[in-house]
DNA sequence: TATGAATGAGACTTCATTCAT
DNA sequence: AATGAATGAAGTCTCATTCAT
C-alpha cells in the first residue's frame, strides 16, 4: 500500500498547502504584505508557526504563490461570449460580461488588496507574472468580441479592438477599484446594475449627441436613458 | 538671542521639511511604505536620522504629509475647461485635459506609487482624505463641462455627467495606472499621443457603428481611428 | 500535537517566568529601573532578548509583576504575634517581630532597591498596590498585637495602637532603608541585635527618666541600655 | 572697571547657575531622574539647551551639584534647641523640633523625591555626600539636646543618645516619607500636628504601662491621651 | 510531520551632547 | 555667552526563522 499511502500523503499535503494559503490570502489582504505577521497566518490557518515552514520556504514564498494557487480562476468562465448580430446583441453581450468582471472582483476584494499592497514588494518579472493574471484575461476575450463584432458591422472598423477592450475594462476596474478596494465602501447589488448600464451604455454610445437621422436605441423603441445616477 | 530672524528661520525649516518629504516620497516610491526604513530616508535626504524626528513626529506622520506638500499641485491647472459649441471643440477640450493629466500622472509616477503601497496602512478617513486629493480632482472639472455641453446640445442629454465623468477618468487611469505605476514601462510620446486620441474618440463616439449619413472622417482622409466627424 | 502536556508546559512556562523576573529584580536592584536594559536583563536571565517579550509584554510589564512573584512573601510568617501578659512578654515577642522584619529587609534588600528606584515610574494606582505589599503587612501584624497588649493592660489604654505600630515601624525601617538600601552598609549581627534591642527598648520605655520605685535593670545586674524592667 | 565687571559677571554666573539649578530640581522631581531630558529642564529654566552646558558638564553633573545648592540650608535652623529641666519641656523642645523638621520635608518634597529617585544613579561616595546633606543634619542636633537631657536627669542615663536620635527621626521621617514622597497624599496642618503630638508622646513615655505611683503626666495634671487618630 | 519557544537582527524612536552662528 | 538644529549611539520592541521535542 505504499503507493497509496503516498497518493494520500500527497493529497493532505495539497490540502494543507491550499489552507495555509488561503489564510496567508486573507490575512495580507487585510493587514497589508508587510503588517501581516507568520504568527497571524498561523493562527488564521490553525496550524502553528513552523508548521508554515514545512510548505513554503518564506514569507515572500507565500505571497508569491497565492496567484496561482488563488487567483487562477478569478477569470475563468469569462473567455467567451456568442456572437453578435446587432447592436442589441452587443449590449446583452457586453453586460453579461460587465456583471461576471464586476462580481468575480466583489468576489475576490480580498486577492485584488493583495495584490495592490503587495506589488511593490516584488522583482519586476514577479510583478508581469501577477499582473498576467488579472484583468487582462479578460481583456483577450473582449478583444475578439470586437473583433468579431466589427466583421458583423456591429462595431466600428476603425475602432482599435485593443484599445476599445481597454477602454472598457478600464471604466470597470477603475470604478471597482476605487469603490471596492481602495474606499472599502459596499454597494447596493441595484446600485451596480445602474453603474454597468451606464458603462455600457457609454461604452457603445459614446457622450457626444447624435445627429444624424438615423440613430435610434439599440433596443430600436424611444431613446432611453442609460444613465440613472449610481446612487 | 537668536541669530535668525523668525523669517529666515521659518524659511530654513521649510525647506529642510521638504528636503525629507520628498526624500521619503522617493523611498516609499521604491520599496513601499513598510519596507521603507528611516535609515534609508536619511541617507536619501542626506541628514542624520535623528534629525529626522525634529521635522515629524514618526514614520506615518510622515506618510500623511506627503500628499499634501508633494501632491497639493499634482492636478492644478487642470480645474478650467473652455467652453464648447461643436463636436470638435469638445474633442479639443477632451484631448488637453487628458493630455495635462496624463503627463501629471507620470510626472508623479512616484506618489502615485507612494499612495498605492501605503494605503493598507491608512485609517479610513485619512485614506478618503488620501483618495481625494488625487484624481477625484480632475473628476470635479470634468463633470462640470459635460454639464456645460448639455446644455449647448453638444452632449447627450440623456448622459449623467458624473458616470461620464467617472467612465472617461477610468478609462484615462486605469491604463495610466498599470503601465506607469504597477509595471512601470516607459512609453514613447508618439505612442501616448495614440492612446489619449483613441481614448477619447471611445468616449465620444463610442464603439458602436453609426448608421446615419453625415459621418465623416474628420480629416477628410481615409477613416483613421476615432478621428472625429466634421460636424 | 503538543509533544508536552499542557501541565508540563504550564510548569516550564512559570519556571521561566520566574527566572526573567528574578533577572529583572536584580538588575533593576543594581542600576535603578529606568537605568536598567533589557539586554542586562536577558544577559542575567541567560535568555536572549526576544525571549523576555514571550513572557512579558513590555518593561515595564516586568517591573509590575515583581511584587507579585517575589515579594509576595516577604513578610510572610510576621503575621502572628504571641498573647502576652506582661511587659517581659511584650519585649521579647517585638523582639521576635523585629528581628523578622529586618531578617526579611536584609534579605530582600534587592526588592526594596528597586521598589524605590521605580516609584516614581508608576502611575499612582501601581504605587499604592505596590507600597501595600510591603512594610504594611506587617503594620497590621503590629497594631493587632498593641491592641490585644492594652485589653491585657499591658500597653498603656491611651496609645494609638496604629500610631504605635507606625512609630515603631519606622523607627526599624527607616535605619535599615539607610543602612541596608541606600548606603548599602553591611553590618554585624552583634551590631543588629543590639540595634534591635534598643530600639524595643526605647519603644516600650521612652526617653523620660522615670520617676517613680520599683524600676529595676531586668537582669538584676548594673544598669545597661534598654534592658526591660522586671515587673 | 574690570574688577566690577568681573564680580558682576560672577554674581550673573552664580544667578544663572542656581536657576537652572533649581529648574533640574524640580524636573527630576516630577519625572525623575532618568526620565528627566535636557529638553525639559531647559524649558523649565528658560533657556536654551544648549546654555545649559555652559554652566554644567553633563546631566549628572546637574544632579550631583542639587544637594549643595538646593538642600545646604533645608534643615538650616534646626541645629539648635533649649536648655531643658523638665519632662514638660523636653516635649516642649522635641515638639518644636518636629515641626520644623516636618515642615522642611514638606517644603522640600521636590527634593526627597529628587533624593530617592536619583540615588541608584550614584556613585558610593556620591550617594554618601547626598545622604549626610539631609536628616542626619538633624541627628547631630537632636544628639546633643539628649545628652544635655540626660546631664539634666530628664531622659534616662540608659539611653543611647544616638540610637535615640535615630529613632526619633525614623518615626518622623518614615511617616512623612511614605506619605509626602512615596503616596504623595496631601495632609491637613491639624492632622499634622495630631501625628506629631502622637510621634513625641510615645517617643517620651514608651508604650508600656506605668506601674508605679509616681508616674504622671509631664504638665503635672491628668494623664490626657497623646494619641488622636490621624485620621 | 507538527509544534511553539527561543533566537537575534533590525526596526523605530529618544535624547544627551555638540557646534556653527 | 546664548542658541537650537543636527547628530548618532543606544534603547525598546517585533517578528521571520530555526530547531529540539
Amino acid at each position: 500500500m505504499p503507493r497509496l499511502t503516498a497518493a494520500k500523503r500527497q493529497a493532505l499535503h495539497e490540502r494543507r498547502r491550499r489552507q495555509i494559503l488561503e489564510a496567508a490570502s486573507g490575512v495580507f489582504a487585510n493587514r497589508g504584505y508587510a503588517a501581516a505577521t507568520i504568527a497571524d497566518i498561523a493562527r488564521a490557518a490553525r496550524v502553528a508557526e513552523g508548521t508554515i515552514y514545512n510548505y513554503f520556504r518564506s514569507k515572500e514564498d507565500l505571497l508569491i504563490h497565492i496567484p496561482r494557487v488563488l487567483a487562477a480562476h478569478v477569470f475563468a468562465g469569462l473567455d467567451r461570449l456568442p456572437d453578435i448580430q446587432t447592436a442589441d446583441d452587443a449590449e446583452r453581450a457586453l453586460i453579461t460580461l460587465a456583471r461576471g468582471t464586476a462580481q468575480r472582483v466583489r468576489a475576490n476584494m480580498r486577492f485584488m488588496r493583495v495584490f495592490l499592497s503587495a506589488l511593490p514588494y516584488l522583482s519586476r518579472p514577479a510583478r508581469e507574472e501577477f499582473m498576467r493574471l488579472l484583468p487582462l484575461a479578460v481583456a483577450g476575450t473582449l478583444e475578439a468580441h470586437l473583433r468579431r463584432g466589427q466583421a458583423q458591422g456591429v462595431y466600428r472598423a476603425d475602432l482599435d479592438p485593443a484599445a476599445g477592450a481597454r477602454g472598457l475594462l478600464g471604466m470597470l476596474f477603475w470604478f471597482l477599484l476605487v469603490q471596492q478596494v481602495l474606499l472599502a465602501r459596499p454597494m447596493s447589488a441595484a446600485a451596480y446594475d445602474a453603474f454597468i448600464r451606464q458603462t455600457i451604455g457609454l461604452f457603445l454610445h459614446g457622450a457626444l449627441e447624435q445627429r444624424g437621422p438615423g440613430r435610434r436605441n439599440a433596443r430600436g423603441g424611444r431613446a432611453r436613458s442609460w444613465s440613472p445616477p449610481i446612487r
